[in-house]
DNA sequence: GTTAAAGTGTGATATTAATCATATTTTCGC
DNA sequence: GCGAAAATATGATTAATATCACACTTTAAC
């Protein structure tokens, strides 16, 4: 049943984890195994604190991945979206879900076992270093956040939560960041450790300043070289 | 030659990554391609910005590991000790140093190539599925270190920063944290992102609480739980 | 469409944190 | 053991941030 309309070979995420590094002859099996799921707007997919039975792939969709902090203020870890790997957090030797997944936009993932992504790791020790490359890629990466966070002051914490969010979703032809309506200034906000009233005045300096515009959700990068000056070290 | 004093086979690090997860049969041929360095206190073994030419092990000692920040506010990632693997963050596609390791106390390293660690990561799928178990542990601990940097004020980033060390260290009986007089305040500072200033005077009021006792660099944790309290959530 | 609820914008005020100055103590090389 | 240099302790001052109040706007439910 390799060509049915939902198999992976005809999938078009190439940035999904397992298609990129296996062999072809083992993708039959892989689909087999998968389990792929829709879910709606602002939907959770997984808990904090929840029992973690495997292992999940966005398909499409955009999906917020998060951790629950002191007196509501949570922090968002990464937004993932287009095929990438979901839950590898959850991939160590206790098997509960140390971050809670919540869809941003309607959202289709691919959901595989604990013990069948441990047998393909066996089994395929390219997806195996490739995975340990992409973790310790992360990790520098989470390195260099938590040393902005600890030296930016709330400006240029605000100014680095919208770069962040560029490069991350790009920006569309008139300046816009892709996806920015969907998130509340809460959440921009829990990117970067601070309160939805201090994102919000920031923001208000910022287009007085013609850094960018503003309307409703919508945020414009008009100024992308002279926000990318707020942050430079 | 795997019965010569510096052989791994009588190596008192069971905490070594290649030795707990390779196969005897490999240990003679990782012993020919180790080089054992020793290091006095307060050398670099390497610095952030260089070429990484493979991945180190800690085998006696005590090892900082920092990221240069801006404003020589650098930012101290962690400490390594008792066999525990070094630079394994340079295991990415990048071979730049992201970090810089220098020593704490007099340590003795042991250092691999990257071909060859990489050829062994091949050969045992074990060893290399257990240090992608490592980096997923390691990056939910950096993302919970996040998380609590965004949270906490001045006085929680101290106590979090002596519970710290206490965890990695570990208490003498008369409730010293182990190895502390080794560091400065400015160490401890770079540790949660303050002053070695914010830190004196947080420590002074911590005394004050008889939440400890100093005496020069030693300081004693008298209330662990009360200090445990400060940054419950 | 109407209404309630949630989210957002903005100012005032209280609290906290950063910075500087300087005294004191500790460390290190000779 | 002595002197210089570095690190630490502490108070005063200034700057930044957190918090609250409340008006306004948008969103969602009926």
């Amino acid at each position: 049943m390799t060509n049915n309309r939902d198999s992976c070979l005809n999938c078009e995420n190439n940035n999904c984890f397992i298609k990129r590094y296996s062999p072809i002859s083992i993708i039959d099996d892989v689909n087999k195994n998968k389990m792929v799921s829709r879910f709606p707007r602002k939907q959770h997919i997984f808990h904090e604190g929840n029992e973690n039975p495997g292992i999940f792939f966005v398909k499409s969709g955009v999906v917020k991945v998060y951790k629950n902090g002191a007196f509501n203020k949570d922090q968002i870890i990464r937004f993932s979206l287009n095929g990438e790997i979901l839950g590898h957090r959850g991939l160590q030797k206790s098997t509960i879900f140390s971050v809670s997944a919540q869809t941003l936009t309607e959202s289709e993932v691919c959901f595989f076992t604990r013990e069948y992504f441990f047998y393909l790791l066996e089994k395929v020790p390219q997806l195996t270093i490739n995975l340990m490359l992409f973790y310790a890629e992360e990790l520098n990466q989470e390195e260099s956040k938590l040393r902005d966070m600890a030296i930016f002051n709330v400006r240029e914490k605000v100014a680095k939560a919208l770069l962040t969010l560029v490069e991350r979703f790009g920006l569309k032809t008139n300046k816009e960041i892709k996806y920015i309506e969907k998130l509340s200034r809460q959440d921009i906000a829990e990117l970067v450790g601070l309160t939805s009233n201090q994102v919000t005045k920031v923001l208000a300096d910022f287009k007085s300043e013609n850094l960018i515009e503003i309307e409703g959700k919508k945020i414009r990068l008009a100024k992308k070289p002279e926000m990318e000056n707020i942050i430079a070290i």
